[in-house]
DNA sequence: ATGAGATTCAAACGTATGTTTCAGACTGTC
DNA sequence: GACAGTCTGAAACATACGTTTGAATCTCAT
């Protein structure tokens, strides 16, 4: 029983890895959306197989069950996230703040590509309400590495330590006011009827973010300039 | 079926206000613990009853069904929440900037009163990522007063009207950085394990987003000083 | 004390869900 | 063309869930 289904799964995982659409690639296809929308409990496989034009009993052939469609789900996420796009931001050899300019664009941008893979950050948001075992470790791998990277930025910019608490401070109200826009997107919604993500309007809040924050880290960089108070200051 | 469940919920709903720790009673305490961890959807009545040590038809009789219980507790969580504290912040008669200080601390606090009502927050969380048809109007109802609140208050900061885009970018910005630590707390607590949400570190945070904030606001009233764009173009 | 309504209780009901079964279709190999 | 292995299909299964039922118990004014 529980034998053959391993042994089923196995070895079905292994194999078929080239057909064109396979049924296994449909649904993950169509598993990322409806988890992404309605959670992991409140997601049926039914739902799924009926979206992905799959069988019923193609999920528990293909995965075991419906948390190894799950667990596959969260894997490809991961995986496939924005992370790259972010990397490359972080990557691209430019002064410090062009870089976070370009890293908080990318994170927002990820946001309006529905077509893509928006829904990886759903399934991420469903998993900081209700934590599920398969995900706290690959969240792990993928948002550690991504936020030492942003504390070391932000350190640089205002001449601190990475692990110092300001910089700590500086990095999580940066990644607040993005999260924001992810997170809050229903209730923003609804608090701002007319605000439509478009990749320009993405664009102008990606900007706004930036000037937001960099006008603080420029001004809290303790070797650079001691103006405080005197924000009026011109510099120049 | 259907009208003697009604006939009876309205029954009951209005009389016994009296007795000391009511099944009723129990049954929304509960309830609120067990929704707030698990969302609507994960959660079983019979989790809720067994917790409050009520029989199952007890949510039935008493509240009709399932999302009759959980409409109450949601209600219950947005009279209790700390919107009284937002608002009271909000009314003082002092100058803006150290009004929205206050808002911000009043906030961030309702994160660290755990034994109060922390589960409120949760409840919302849930919604946010997954709507509940019960909540968008309540939600609606106690969150777009502060939130226009809001808007008023950063306008006359940066002498803008309260619904120029601008002034919505910043109060997102402001209501982001808070939001991160209420909505991302289990994320934040492995990116950054020594955080720890004591009363004195909570007002470091709170201090440090209104620095953070308010070193923006000041230099963005157009009125004031007009130093806008040349922060990029000559600043070194 | 009594009776009517309010409340609780154990048990059961109907349904939706995850899962399994097994027959059959497909695919590549000898 | 027959065969083994891989995959799909419709149906059924077992269970857990929200809900209902009807009798038992409690409350309290008369």
């Amino acid at each position: 029983m529980h034998l053959s289904q391993q042994s089923r799964r196995r070895t079905h995982r292994v194999s078929a890895p080239r057909a064109a659409a396979s049924t296994r690639e449909k649904l993950v296809e169509a598993a990322g959306h409806v988890f992404a929308e309605h959670g992991y409990h409140a997601t049926t496989v039914r739902e799924i197989v009926k979206r992905s034009g799959a069988n019923i009993a193609a999920v528990n052939y293909h995965f075991g069950d419906k948390l190894g469609l799950y667990t596959e789900v969260l894997q490809q996420s991961v995986r496939a996230a924005r992370v790259d796009a972010i990397n490359s931001a972080l990557d691209q050899n430019a002064p410090p703040e062009d870089i976070l300019r370009a890293v908080i664009r990318a994170r927002l941008q990820s946001v309006t590509t529905p077509n893509l893979q928006d829904w990886h950050f759903r399934i991420v948001m469903h998993e900081l309400v209700q934590p599920t075992p398969a995900l706290s470790r690959i969240v792990n791998e993928v948002t550690r590495p991504i936020y030492e990277r942003l504390l070391e930025l932000v350190g640089r910019i205002i001449d601190l330590p990475p692990k110092n608490e300001k910089t700590r401070l500086c990095v999580n109200s940066i990644m607040g006011q993005i999260l924001v826009y992810i997170l809050a997107g229903p209730l923003l919604m609804r608090l701002w009827p007319e605000l439509e993500m478009t990749p320009a309007q993405v664009d102008r809040i990606a900007k706004h973010i930036g000037d937001f924050s960099l006008t603080y880290l420029r001004q809290a960089n303790p070797g650079d300039r001691q103006a405080w108070v005197p924000s009026k200051r011109g510099r120049k």
